[in-house]
Formats: structure tokens, sequence, C-alpha cells
RNA sequence: GCGGGUGUAGCUCAGUCGGUUAGAGCGCCAGAUUGUGGCUCUGGAGGUCGCCGGUUCAAUUCCGGUCACUCGCCCCA
């Protein structure tokens, strides 16, 4: 095709994935509005050392996947690759350790430079949650069942299920670090070459290899109740029962781990197998650790992130489209009676569109291509008469009615 | 970053065992219907066969590279 295209990785969202991707926002926004969120909205990027701190320099994020670069003024920048460590420096920067607990909802675009492919983008959209300052366990109930609620009100509940796990406080998942490093480095010579980078890089993700010889060797791998302490096992033990009190289904799933070194307790994905290797739907998990590493008070916090994108895939059907009524004048006089109409209906509260061009066989065509319910015709007859024709164009019948009366006739339709 | 597949009209896709005018359906435009759509009929526009190079008398077709998409890995939403 064309040398224009976007660049890789990137993409044009209209029309049906616009809307798509809308319904999924705005489904996020009402429901997190009801369990108290506030929007906060932070920068798209950031000093590149709010994101390499937190995310641990050896993490495959920092090294290969942020689109860093310096700006006029020499700064080291990055657009965002995840929304919780800008929400993090927002929380420190504006003191909200002051009013604490905060809730607060973002959305937005965020970057990673990876391989793209369906469902995995450079450029790609989330919707975010982060509640700070609580760290009971009844707070990840809730979190979990706000993505739950998001998912039932976006009817796509019954193509995902939710994988629950927990690392343990930092104690617990220390101990379990260390027996996976020697367990596995035992071992080391069975591992596959990617699972024996993984021993220094992020040894708990060797858990969920997909490599068959890795999942024989993982088989026997000291399993992780034994590790938790017995607070982590009593914190653990209250997230279950009041998801359970929720009525939210859940899947133990104790190779569902998390690699950066913030993350304790409660960790948790959304996976779908409709989306090939792009399953996880939404993921998250509590970090106590994180405000503090990032120069912050020591405040703990529970947050999830969902890929608006395979969200919006998961969808059914597109939503549809406000169905507008089309206002047709006919002749220069009617043109700009037309004005004024329109603003009447749009006031009443209806989708109006104005067509000025072309003949009315061809206002009526394009008209019911785009989805309207009602035509208004207002040619020099009408306009003489201080009357217009309204025409139903799914009955395909119409009539004749005065001016004044056009927005009670169609209140009555809507 | 690694390995595989694909790339023909706005969309979905045929096709050319290398040969001169590249097709269909849908969509679009016009007409049958001077101010009345959705159905039907008729006609029309629209393609450097992703891009660059090589082989050849001749390349959309074969080969190489490149770009993009796609499947898997890595990682993650």
């Amino acid at each position: 095709m064309g040398k224009l295209q976007p660049a890789r990785g990137t993409r044009d969202i209209f029309g049906e994935d616009a809307r798509r991707m809308e319904a999924v926002t705005a489904a996020f926004e009402a429901t997190a509005r009801t369990y108290g969120f506030q929007l906060l909205a932070t920068p798209i990027f950031e000093f590149t050392e709010v994101f390499a701190r937190p995310l641990g320099e050896s993490s495959d994020i920092v090294t290969k996947e942020m689109y860093s670069f310096s700006d006029r003024g020499g700064e080291a920048i990055t657009l965002r690759p995840e929304f919780t460590a800008g929400v993090a420096r927002a929380f420190i920067s504006a003191g909200m350790q002051q009013s604490l607990p905060v809730r607060l909802m973002s959305h937005g675009p965020v970057f990673r430079y990876e391989r793209p492919q369906k469902g995995r983008y450079r450029q790609f959209h989330q919707i975010n949650a982060e509640f700070i300052g609580s760290e009971t366990p009844e707070t990840d109930v809730e979190m979990i069942t706000m993505a739950w609620r998001v998912l039932e009100s976006l009817d796509i509940v019954d193509k995902v299920t939710l994988h629950l796990n927990t690392l343990g406080d930092r104690e617990s998942r220390t101990v379990y670090r260390d027996r996976l490093v020697t367990y596995f480095g035992a071992h080391k010579a069975a591992l596959s070459q990617d699972s024996q980078r993984r021993l220094d890089t992020n040894p708990m993700r060797i858990l969920d290899s997909k490599d068959e010889g890795d999942r024989v060797v993982v088989e026997k791998a000291p399993p992780l109740d034994e590790s938790l302490t017995q607070a982590s096992l009593d914190f653990y033990a209250r997230v279950e029962d009041g998801l359970r009190a929720c009525d939210v289904p859940f899947t133990r799933d104790t190779r569902l781990v998390r690699g950066l070194d913030y993350y304790t307790h409660t960790a948790f994905e959304f996976i779908t197998d409709a989306l090939g290797a792009q399953g996880t739907v939404i993921g998250g998990g509590r970090y106590d650790g994180l405000i503090e590493q990032l120069g912050g008070p020591s405040v703990p916090g529970m947050g999830w992130a969902g890929g608006l994108e395979r969200l919006a895939l998961l969808l059914d059907a597109a939503p549809s489209v406000q169905r507008p009524v089309v206002i047709m004048p006919m002749g220069d006089a009617a043109v700009r009676a037309a004005l004024s109409l329109a603003e009447d209906l749009r006031a009443a509260g209806h989708t109006v569109i104005a067509d000025r061009s072309g003949n009315l066989k061809k206002r009526l065509t394009r008209a019911a291509k785009a989805g309207a319910n009602h035509a208004v015709i207002l040619g020099e007859d009408e306009l003489a008469a201080d009357r217009v024709t309204l025409r139903n164009l799914d009955a395909g019948d119409q009539e004749s009615l005065p001016r004044k009366a056009l927005t009670d006739r169609l209140a009555a339709w809507s």
C-alpha cells in the first residue's frame, strides 16, 4: 500500500475500534466511580528515573522496552511504559499522604518498544486503578471485585478466568525467591536457555515457563506456601474469603508471579484464551514497597491495569452509534432556518446532523447510512407554511407538522 | 531481540505452472425515480499486484533485501 503508514506498532483508532475502546473506558470510569475513585491524569512522559528506579535496572521493560530520549534541555525522558510509577510519583509530588487513603483511576496511552502482535502494540492504552494507603486484605478484595464488575458490565466476564495468588509479605517473598534460586540453580543444566537467563534476572518467572523441559523441573520446585509466614497465609485467606463473599469466582494459581521486587501479597490476572499469547487482559497486585522506593513515605498500595485494546477485542459487538436526527434544508432560506432549528433539537438532547448538500435522494441515502432514525425536511413549501416534514426512516412514513411542534413530537419518539 | 507465515481495488479474497487488456463479492459514484433512502435493474470510477534490487527477451508471478501485518518465544495489559 502507500508509503504513509503509521509507525510500527501504532495505529489509527476510529470507527468501530474507537467505539469499542470508548465503551471499555466508559464502563471502567462508571464502575470505578461507584467505588469512590477519582480521576488522576499524569503526564505521558516522566523523567526516566521515575520508571527506571522502581522497575529495576535489569528488568525487561527498562533494558529493552522503554521509549527513552533526551529532550532539548538534556533531560532524560521516558514515555510511560505503565501507569503505576507515574501515579506513585504524582502521589508523592502532591503530598497526598496527607489524605489517606486515596483511590485514583487513570486511562490513556502507554508505550513499550516491543515486537507487535495482535493485541500488542508499541503505543497501546490502559485503564488503571490504584488504591494507595490501605493495607487490609479487604482492599484487595474490593480492587479485584471492581475489576470483575467492569468485565461484568462489558458482558465479557465469561470469557475470562481470574487467576489469583499471593507472594506473601517481603520476608516470605525473599525466602521463597532464595529457595527457588537454590533449587533451580541445582537443576540449571535441565533448564531452557531462557530460564537459565531468568535465574539471574527474574527467577520466579521460571515457574510459568512454557518450555516443556522447564515444566518438569518446575513440578518439583519447592511449593510457595511453605515459604509463607503465618501472617501472609492469614492475609491471603482473608482475600479468598472476601472474594467468596462478593461471589467473585477465582482459581488459585501458584505459578502466577510478579517479577518486580516491590510486589507483595496479592497478585492476580484476568486471563482469556481468546487472544492467543496476549491472554492477560487485566493484571495487578499489591505493592507495599513501591512508594518508598521512589523516595516517598512508606505507604502500601494496591492496583491493577487493564489493556484497552485487548478488552475491546473481547467485546462481542461494537457499540452502535448514537442515532442522529438529520435535518435537510432545501434552499438558501431553509438553510438559515435549519441552523436554529437544529440548535433547538440539540438543546432538547437529540444528536442532530445537518445535511445541506445534494438532492433529497442523496441526503436520505446518507442519513440511512449514518443510522439516523428521523429526517427533518425543511424546504420552500414547509418554510412558507412554518411547518416541517418529519420522516421516520425506520418505518418509512412521514408527517407534516408545525415547526414549533417538532421538539415535542421527537421527544415522544425517544 | 529470536523463529515461522502473509502482503493483489476502500474491505474480504480469487488468479497468473513467468507472456502482452489482473478478476469477483461487498462498498463507492451515476442513472432508471425534477423534493423522498433501505429492494431491484443498468452503467461507471477505482490497482506503480507493499517497496527496492537481481535473474530473464519478458517479473504481479522466481530469487535477495527491506517495510508492514500476523503466529509462536521473550515479556507483559
